[in-house]
DNA sequence: CTGAAAGCGCTTACAG
DNA sequence: CTGAAAGCGCTTACAG
């Protein structure tokens, strides 16, 4: 059933179907009334296929997620499905697998499906160069993008004067003009989780970081920003392995030392400082009593392990939505590159408590 | 850049360069490098929008699930998602929000798509009424509906005669004709925790219902069967509400009972599971020793909790592709209804032992 | 207020 | 092997 066959059955031509179907102003009440009726009878459903071809719009875009099946960026995606939903916007799903060339090749797909506008969501590799290979006008904008930097530069941002290792880092973040950029706050994700343990009393606080990417290096970052806000050295800083048992690792090397032990510590994210935990039970070492750990990203399980997990949460939904809504409401002004950054909020569960009686590290010795 | 740029660059009419662009055999080799060089140059990239209004189809599939940014249907979704892709085929993805007019509408968005099929992931409500009322012949195809029974019929299948149980849910199970319909072998997931528990010794096993759904119940009475296969008495049964806490509760009951406590409990899903291990560790009754649990679903935190849970995990990738190949390679029989039972496995963590000794009751008089 | 016509970018019989 | 033509189902100036 077509716009013909409505068309025939309320005796008008199909362009008035078409404009009394989509409220045009100057169609007769009746008219409008007959073309709805008819419409309603035969169940007709405008194709929307034949509408984007006569449009150019499809009211559709993609997503392109790093992998699928993951709670953090299924809530990413559902906050874009949610506000496109909204909006009427239907969204074309992918997985690029975390793989470059994959996601070029997603991203062909939707070139090819003329959405509007594509999301990825932490891509792979440099956007900047695969997206310019793509020789097109698409809106694009990207969600997360956590830059590799590389190992020299992780190192020394550890320990160079915090003024200048900001500045540095800093200059890496864009992901070039021309594209959207909507990021979690990862510096402001580290200084929370410093501050909350320095309120808390802690003095001797650690940090387990993650691979050499911008992510990690700015948690790093704003945790050092906190402690020297609060007027604190760093504690030791390792790196390690992004795993439960890195993390564990980490943690053991960190609380076996016969120096000052620390009394806390940040991981860089919810996985790791679940290692650490496990790495204090075998140890020993009680959490929170003896040792508060928090961790970052508030993923599903960090409520659910033993103590439940203090953390910092991101607004995966609403970066989302964001992206939606920079897509259709935003002047496409695209010689000026939008970057939006998203604050995450702490989430205090129970693995952290005051510093221990006598500062805590007696008790290691 | 359109195909006529690509025809008038190679010097042939458009024609020809769809056939030398889709490999049709009847090209002279000669002008087909020509066309595809010319392609390349120009960067040319069909319209899949034209070519499904010029073909009638758009190897776009419609994937609606119950609620995203969850781990179970995240994963069912990457495996349409994997399957799909390696087809050339894209997935309009929605979320139905648990809710049948929601559901609806999002349907209705698919049809106007004009997607080549449907998949519905736990769809709510009853599926055939309300498929029905959208007046199409697309394609669906259900994943794990999970159809509401009555209170009443609940309460009979825990006691009535095991067959006779057996045989009533049965005939619930078909969503209608005309549907193709994967579902986990629920029933099979009970049997394989009992047995699990039966084959460690345990003689007095009982069972945390969830709510009055088909996947309860049959997972209710695979256990019944389980146990009655290896000659004993199905322990006491409970029902509750499905969250961590309805577990907890459930467990307190069934733990407190002055008469022979249970050595073991077979939980409708992780969350009861994980709640009755709760419950377990505030009486001061050991997981594993005292008391053995095992889930269902083995959900993402499964792995992480205090003693690491023993679960069924469901396919839940598999029974996603499945639903793409269906789709794509399936004879449409449409009058003969399709269903595919998908078992699940046993996953042994920690939260399972051999029973006590002395039968393991004592410990609780 | 309404209709006839052209067009969106492809594909596919039908000829040759 | 290749081209001209018609068609997929809508929309939108352009007339009237």
């Amino acid at each position: 059933v077509t716009i013909v066959d409505v068309a025939r059955i309320s005796n008008v031509s199909p362009a008035t179907v078409t404009r009394a179907l989509q409220g045009h102003p100057r169609v007769l009440p009746e008219t409008r009334l007959r073309v709805e009726q008819a419409a309603q009878k035969l169940g007709y459903r405008p194709d929307s296929i034949a509408q984007a071809l006569a449009t150019g719009a499809t009211n559709t875009i993609g997503l392109l997620v790093p992998s699928s099946g993951d709670t953090f960026w299924g809530e990413v995606a559902a906050g874009v499905e949610a506000e496109a939903a909204e909006r009427g916007i239907s969204v074309l799903f992918a997985n690029g697998h975390g793989d470059p060339e994959r996601q070029r090749q997603m991203l062909d797909v939707f070139l090819r499906k003329r959405v509007d506008a594509v999301i990825v969501a932490a891509a792979a590799g440099r956007p900047h160069e695969w997206l310019a290979r793509e020789r097109t006008e698409l809106p694009v904008v990207l969600i997360a993008w956590d830059a590799a930097v590389d190992a020299e530069e992780f190192a020394r941002a550890q320990t160079a004067p915090l003024e200048r290792a900001i500045a540095s880092v800093t200059t890496l973040e864009l992901p070039g003009p021309h594209y959207a950029h909507i990021a979690f706050d990862a510096m402001d994700d580290g200084s929370l989780a410093a501050q909350h343990l320095s309120a808390l009393g802690h003095e001797r606080i650690a940090f387990i970081a993650g691979k050499p990417q911008q992510s990690s290096l700015l948690r790093l970052l704003g945790f050092r920003t906190a402690l020297e806000r609060a007027s604190l050295r760093p504690g030791p800083i390792v790196t390690c392995e992004e795993s439960l048992e890195g993390g564990r690792q980490a943690a053991l090397e960190l609380l076996r030392s016969h120096s000052a032990r620390p009394t806390a510590i940040v991981a860089y994210n919810d996985l790791l400082a679940i290692g650490a935990i496990r790495a204090a039970h075998a140890l020993g070492i009680r959490v929170p009593e003896d040792l508060s750990v928090v961790g970052c990203d508030d993923i599903d399980f960090a409520a659910f392990v033993e103590p439940p997990l203090t953390t910092v949460a991101q607004p995966r939904q609403k970066v989302g939505r964001l992206a939606i809504r920079l897509i259709y409401e935003q002047e496409p002004d695209r010689e000026k590159a939008v970057r939006l950054l998203e604050a995450g909020t702490l989430v205090v569960r129970e693995s952290t408590a005051s510093v221990p009686k006598g500062g805590g590290a007696e008790a290691g010795r």
